[in-house]
DNA sequence: GCTTAATATCTGCCAAAGCAGACACTGTAT
DNA sequence: ATACAGTGTCTGCTTTGGCAGATATTAAGC
């Protein structure tokens, strides 16, 4: 069960790295997106947290926390300056007194319609010289990558035994 | 002269899109990355700068506020980090006297050298389910993201899968 | 019922990053 | 030479994110 190599430390230079290539493209996404956003008076964080909220992504703040990989202090403030707008709304949950549940308003969810034309049309731009075919496969890739490591554990040793080809 | 709609506004979701896709790999990848940096006492960025500068992708601070998409007040300070620990040599340009060459010193590639194992190493644990093939297309279309609208001195090579088997 | 551990959220403090402006230097035109 | 625009770097000020600790609630053990 010798792992795969794709890399070697000898012949290893960053800008042939997927390490590389994906935070320099996630970098020139937020980029182009952002602008966009931000004529509409948020920030891109506060944006993708709407989404989430719409999507179903996440129901509270410690679900915000995982899917944005942020701390929960900052997305406590994230919140509170959602909720100061009045695009979201915290509502205590009556099974579990602990938990906050996050409620898009129908100002928020005005808003993330009113804004995900736009963000539709900047992905199409930045994608407008793939095929449809080379979408769906890097969407499946970009997948695989998630799922493959995100899940299993990613806590510094070699414990994946999983997988295996 | 229509353009190619990936995505339409009215069944756009976040978690299918590669936007989403993109920057949750990328948070991913610099979770599994990050720890094995910071247990050498470097925070990530302070890594990818000193990568940068090793493999050339980087001459003055200009450059890394480029590359990072990182503001020039920040470069700044990071590098006066890089600086006062003697990895990084800030060098007056002769031929023009506002830019500052960035140099790495001897302890600093040598550092560089010493963690690349490392970053390898955790780098083929995230790709460990993926072919060569897989891993190939996968670059060549981040290649093309970034290339496509990025417009950035991008000098690609396009091949993923140099160090064999 | 009381104690302890775990969970969800929030607050204070510090570091990192963005923004705007200052400064130094270059190149060009007058 | 002087004036002016453009560029690269650096410095304050503010915002954002990370870390640690506090509070409130739940769940389990005695």
């Amino acid at each position: 069960m010798h792992p795969t190599q794709h890399y070697s430390p000898e012949t290893y230079k960053a800008r042939s790295s997927v390490g590389y290539l994906i935070k320099r493209a996630a970098a020139l996404g937020i980029e182009c997106i952002e602008p966009a956003i931000e004529a509409r008076g948020f920030t891109f964080t506060q944006w993708v947290v709407l989404m989430y909220l719409r999507d179903g992504l996440a129901f509270n703040a410690k679900e915000i926390c995982l899917q944005l990989r942020h701390d929960s202090g900052a997305v406590t403030r994230l919140i509170d300056q959602l909720e100061a707008r009045e695009f979201v709304r915290r509502e205590r949950s009556v099974d579990d007194r602990r938990e906050v549940k996050l409620i898009l308003t129908d100002a928020g969810r005005e808003m993330v319609e009113l804004l995900i034309p736009t963000v539709v049309e900047r992905l199409n731009f930045m994608l407008r010289d793939f095929s449809a075919g080379e979408v769906s496969e890097l969407t499946r890739l970009l997948h695989k990558f998630i799922g493959g490591f995100g899940a299993a554990g990613n806590t510094g040793d070699g414990a994946g035994t999983e997988g295996g080809e």
